[in-house]
DNA sequence: CGCAACATTACCGTTTACGTGAAAGTTGAG
DNA sequence: CTCAACTTTCACGTAAACGGTAATGTTGCG
């Protein structure tokens, strides 16, 4: 590898807000706007005030997407799961700073319970929808069944065509 | 339980708008809102043009109350998913009323067709959402440990009892 | 019957989650 | 240093998913 220019810090790759986005599937917009709702923080900004994403801010952008459109929360409710996480960060480096160790095991209690409660939002919605899974499936057994049964009827024709359409109307 | 009235049709229980929006957790606004996008029609309405609700509808109401809420899907999506099963079970009724047992195979082909659609999508959504429990429960676990490890200098005395976190919920 | 409670259609208002410019400044390859 | 491409903030626009209200008609219990 031929080095054109030196490379004193190519440890933190900062990326602007389009290349952020676009690692994630999300448009600019959609950052800046969580950004204003709160729920992310981009690692620095430029001179020129552009934002600056890290990757903890990466991997942050992708865990709100996947909160968004796999388990389908809103925004509103994701910010509650992150609340203050944002702000507990900033205690992460507290907690580096700090050599109180009942400071240090509060934090990392706080971050605990912070893990637990989402793991529990995503386990009770995994619950939830596992059984509509299993209502669907459900449902094509059924009708699978139904489907094996036939060829049985298919030798005779009419078992009972007696059935009087009870209601209903082609209308739609 | 002695009846105090003659029953001669307790077969057909049909529900107001109302009756129904409550039993699955809807407003009524909502399901007109729904029957206005395509995801269901009443199965009667009153002398007076009221809407009728039966079983099979409030079936629906709530598989599209599971969609919307535990999938996440809009309500486009979800339109999408039911799309011809309104028109499908229009055929239903031609099941009972057809006696050709092609028809019959190719209805139930159909129908099959569609509930593995849907088994498809929301065990897809399901795996997604299982990756984001188990990423969370990984954090939660590191998060543990380091707890566990932290040094036994508890013998400071902090100023909160060292009463584990309640962790309590209140998920509905 | 009488009438309170509920329903219907129609329409306007609201929140959420962005899209879409406009105007002005910043970056960085050449 | 230039200049196209990108970014900033500000502001308005919009589709989705209802909420609310009005004007009017329907139900059904007493």
């Amino acid at each position: 590898m031929t080095e054109t220019k030196e490379r004193p810090a190519p440890s933190v790759r900062l990326l602007h807000i389009q290349e952020a986005a676009a690692e994630v599937g999300l448009t600019p917009r959609s950052v800046r706007y969580y950004e204003e709702l709160g729920l992310l923080k981009p690692a620095a900004r430029s001179e020129g005030d552009y934002r600056l994403y890290d990757a903890t801010d990466v991997e942050r952008l992708r865990f709100i997407k996947g909160l968004r459109d796999d388990a389908g929360f809103s925004l509103a409710e994701i910010a509650k799961l992150l609340e203050d996480e944002a702000a507990r960060e900033r205690e992460h480096v507290a907690f580096h700073a700090t050599s109180d160790p009942a400071e240090r095991q509060r934090i990392l209690r706080d971050r605990l319970a912070r893990y637990e409660h989402q793991a529990h939002m995503l386990r009770a919605k995994v619950a939830r929808l596992q059984t509509m899974v299993d209502e669907t499936e459900g449902r094509r057994a059924r009708t699978a069944a139904r489907l094996e049964a036939l060829p049985s009827e298919l030798a005779a024709p009419s078992t009972e065509s007696a059935l009087p359409a009870p209601n209903q109307e082609t209308a739609r």
